[in-house]
DNA sequence: ACAACATGAGAAA
DNA sequence: TTCTCCTGTTGTC
């Protein structure tokens, strides 16, 4: 569920249809202090930041989301059914619903608090005022490999496992180089296609990465469809070598180490500190 | 039925 | 680096 493209997609929801209505809230859960603070107020606003959600309501009180790796949001028209034990938060109106089950992060924040929350995550690329110099300068900085500075949401935010992977390798670009060595030109290449593999995912509502290959078992029911993500062993779409999957600071890193080459990616020459694996 | 695993991230050591 | 939290899906038996 959760990479920046869900959580965009939910604000954009939110904004059309819930901004204005008053909610009455409750937590099945047992978190009645989180509920009452919310309860009784108009929304007013929805702001999304990487994978990050912020609701503002009435009365100065501001709702803070992360879904992690397991929250979800179910939206019903109606009252929706009975919510589960694992349902969190439950915001009902007249005509809408919604439960919030396994998320990370559903608390109050002040205003100083949601402002040094803000201040940690790094440029957006679904954001407007994102900007791709900072982005640069941020991801670039230090020797720790590209992919797993991709996935500091201090340097870029709403990147996720998959949309790194993807990226990387619409981008042709060598997950294990160095961050530093990213020449510039390389980096808006790898810009642009995040930014394309997001947007089209908050409008599709799943990522699909244009070139991906069939499922290769027709019972899945994965919803979005790639090219190397969770594809280790199997063909590369571009080459038809194996996809590699490796465990990268415990998080599984698909890539093709074929035609993910490490040309006219560096920055400096000097040293020849990576080798693309054989 | 049951186990393994997952699109995340913070804290601890 | 390893643990920990949270829930739902997928695959194996």
């Amino acid at each position: 569920m959760p990479e920046g493209h869900s959580i965009h997609r939910v604000a954009r929801v939110h904004r059309r249809w819930l901004v204005g209505r008053r909610f009455t809230a409750d937590s099945p859960q047992g978190r009645g202090e989180l509920a009452h603070g919310v309860s009784g107020r108009t929304l007013l606003n929805v702001d999304a930041h990487g994978k990050h959600l912020f609701h503002t309501f009435e009365g100065d009180v501001r709702l803070h989301i992360h879904l992690g790796l397991f929250g979800r949001i179910r939206h019903f028209r109606n009252d929706g059914p009975v919510p589960s034990t694992a349902c969190r938060l439950r915001l009902a109106s007249d005509g809408a619903t919604l439960h919030l089950s396994g998320p990370s992060a559903c608390e109050l924040l002040s205003l100083e608090d949601e402002a040094a929350l803000r201040a940690r995550l790094g440029e957006d690329p679904l954001r407007v005022d994102a900007s791709p110099d900072r982005a640069y300068a941020r991801l670039t900085r230090g020797r720790m490999p590209l992919a797993q500075a991709l996935l500091d949401q201090g340097r870029i935010a709403g990147v996720g496992n998959i949309v790194r992977a993807e990226a990387l390798f619409v981008a042709k670009l060598p997950p294990l180089l160095p961050a530093c060595e990213l020449e510039r030109d390389a980096f808006d290449g790898l810009w642009s296609a995040m930014r394309a593999l997001l947007q089209d995912g908050v409008r599709d509502g799943l990522i699909v990465t244009p070139g991906a290959p069939p499922l290769p078992s027709p019972g899945r029911k994965r919803a979005e469809r790639f090219c190397v993500y969770s594809r280790a062993g199997l063909p590369c779409p571009r080459c038809g070598a194996k996809v590699t999957g490796q465990v990268l600071a415990a998080r599984t890193l698909y890539f093709c180490a074929a035609c993910q080459g490490v040309d006219r990616v560096r920055r400096s020459r000097r040293k020849p500190v990576f080798a693309p694996a054989p």
